[in-house]
RNA sequence: GGUAACGUGGCCGAGUGGCUAGGCUCAGCUCUGCAAAAGCUGCUACAGCGGUUCGAAUCCGCUCGUUACCUCCA
């Protein structure tokens, strides 16, 4: 595969041709959830947006290590002021002990996302597991004179840093703007600027998460722990660095100034990479606007704008078929269109488990022109990735191939009017891309036990008519699926095979 | 208020100077005991107004509309 892949990089505001710093080595950071709550089509997103990445890359041959965090500390209500940490404020309102939330929520965002079939990444690291690493960051950045403590607290001195650096650069602001639009907020006597930002909080007495520090008994400030953890498993410059578009400012650009002003001076990943939001009727997810669907209402149907409940595989099709620089509005109607769409391609993957070229049959009638348009068409499934991940394109041209593929198995197409690479070519692409890439895979049809009536049923009928040569088939068929028959006075049952 | 982005056919959703995106829906045909599936055909759109160009949905300007970030969020 000569095309080569293309990746928007929100750095420099355009398409770049990806190349890692030391091939076949990738290197990909992406931020993951705080858990302090139920996982929802947000996060679904991302996680999906970033396996695909993943996915993709590994399947182009590189060796890639993929760091997916944990926020498990120093993520407050409200940003680097008094508010209080979110998932404390969980733990108190639930009567646990944080890091008992923390794992609970943890063990359902795993769930969830094995159900949408993201691979796990290859370390998952938690801030709460990180605090030296990011004590030491914290030291480097003040020898470097661009923080400060106050009364405990260290903060992230912004408009020093802003003299040699550019404070803004990822999200596009510059500082004079955010000084004019930044509100008074209290409690923020400490810093010297509004739009300082903290490293480490001392911790109120009541504060439960704690830990000692040359400062204080405190926590890290939120940006920190990415930096920290992304630069011990990837290295002070890696290649990706991914996360939702929400996270661009502050979260990215406080990560990038961290880096720099630490003593690795890099921008910590080269390429960065946003994935957009989930709206709803138009409007953005969002906490304050209460309007979240949680993955676990999705796969189970129960919220309330919901006609129905969806499949993990149909919500992933869905995030699919946009790309995921756009934003993806969420209705029952593209839920449906997309549980449609996904079984399609669903039944040709089963459709080419049974095509095969037959031995002896090398190209009858060849038809140049068919080959070509379906190699073609395989081509175009790849572009279609390789231009910034543009999944929408592939799943479309996979359709292409798909109908071809549908007149192949109803011999509207001969087989001998393809070539064997032809043949093989088609089947591999749409192989690879569904399964492999796409991350689709077929979901357990209906109900086992119902089926299993049903045969049953027939069982049954064979027996009045004394069909036995049907009966002993049914009995043969089922005992290998390890099911026995049992005929009993008062009728057939069956049990799974002692 | 500051900064961005977007506005595509009944719905979703790609594209981006000239060539059919695709899915879903709907109608018709082929196939078919009936149906389904599949294939084929049709519904041929790019907010409005100007401009650049041989040619624009695609570039530029203005207008209208929607959204996002600037505060917690993936």
């Amino acid at each position: 595969m000569q095309q080569k892949l293309n990746l928007y990089n929100t750095l420099t505001r355009k398409k770049e041709v990806f190349e890692p710093l030391h091939p076949p080595m990738v290197g990909m950071y992406v931020c993951g959830p705080t858990v302090y709550g139920e996982p929802h089509l947000g996060h679904a997103r991302s996680a999906v947006t970033y396996d695909v990445l993943y996915r993709f890359l590994k399947s182009q041959g590189y060796k890639v290590r993929y760091v997916r965090n944990v926020t498990d500390v120093g993520h407050l209500e409200n940003d680097a002021d008094e508010g209080e940490d979110k998932i404390e404020k969980r733990a108190k309102l639930e009567h646990l002990e944080p890091m008992e939330v923390v794992q609970h929520y943890t063990n359902i965002y795993h769930e969830e996302l094995r159900k949408l079939n993201v691979l796990p990444p290859d370390i998952e690291p938690r801030a709460s597991g990180h605090i030296i690493e990011q004590i030491e960051m914290i030291q480097e950045i003040l020898n470097n004179g661009l923080a400060y403590e106050a009364n405990g607290s260290v903060y992230f001195d912004v408009k020093a840093y802003n003299k040699d650096h550019n404070y803004g650069k990822l999200s596009g602001r510059n500082i004079e703007d955010l000084l004019g639009n930044t509100r008074a907020t209290e409690g923020q006597e400490e810093k010297r600027s509004p739009v300082d930002f903290a490293l480490w909080k001392k911790a109120s007495p009541a504060h439960i998460m704690r830990w000692p520090s040359p400062w204080s008994d405190g926590f890290p400030g939120w940006h920190l722990e990415c930096s920290a953890m992304s630069r011990k498993y990837l290295g002070t410059t890696f290649d990706i660095h991914g996360g939702g578009l929400d996270l661009m400012f502050p979260h990215h650009e406080c990560e990038i100034a961290q880096s720099q002003a630490s003593n690795s001076h890099t921008d910590a990943a080269r390429y960065w990479i946003h994935n957009n939001m989930i709206t709803v009727n138009g409007q953005k997810m969002g906490k304050s606007l209460g309007n979240f669907i949680n993955l676990s209402e999705l796969f189970g149907g129960t919220h309330e704008t919901l006609e129905q409940a969806y499949t993990p595989m149909t919500v992933r099709f869905f995030i699919l078929q946009a790309h995921y620089r756009s934003t993806l509005d969420f209705s029952n109607e593209a839920l449906q269109a997309a549980r449609k769409g996904y079984t399609k391609l669903m039944n040709g993957l089963n459709i080419l488990k049974k095509l095969e070229y037959p031995e002896e049959t090398e190209a009858l009638a060849p038809d140049e022109k068919l080959n070509q348009e379906l190699l073609k068409l395989t081509e175009d499934c790849y572009r279609g990735m390789n231009d910034d991940l543009n999944t929408a394109r592939t799943i479309a041209s996979l359709f292409n191939l798909l109908k071809k593929i549908n007149s192949l198995n109803l011999g509207q197409i001969s087989m001998g009017q393809l070539s064997r690479g032809t043949f093989d070519t088609v089947r591999d692409t749409y192989q690879e891309l569904v399964t492999d890439v796409l991350g689709l895979q077929e979901e357990p049809l209906g109900d086992m036990e119902e089926m299993l009536d049903l045969v049953l049923q027939f069982y049954k009928e064979a027996k009045e008519n004394k069909h036995y040569d049907k009966v002993d088939t049914i009995r043969a068929e089922l005992k290998k699926q390890g099911i026995v028959i049992k005929d009993l006075k008062t009728g057939i049952d069956w049990a799974y095979e002692e």
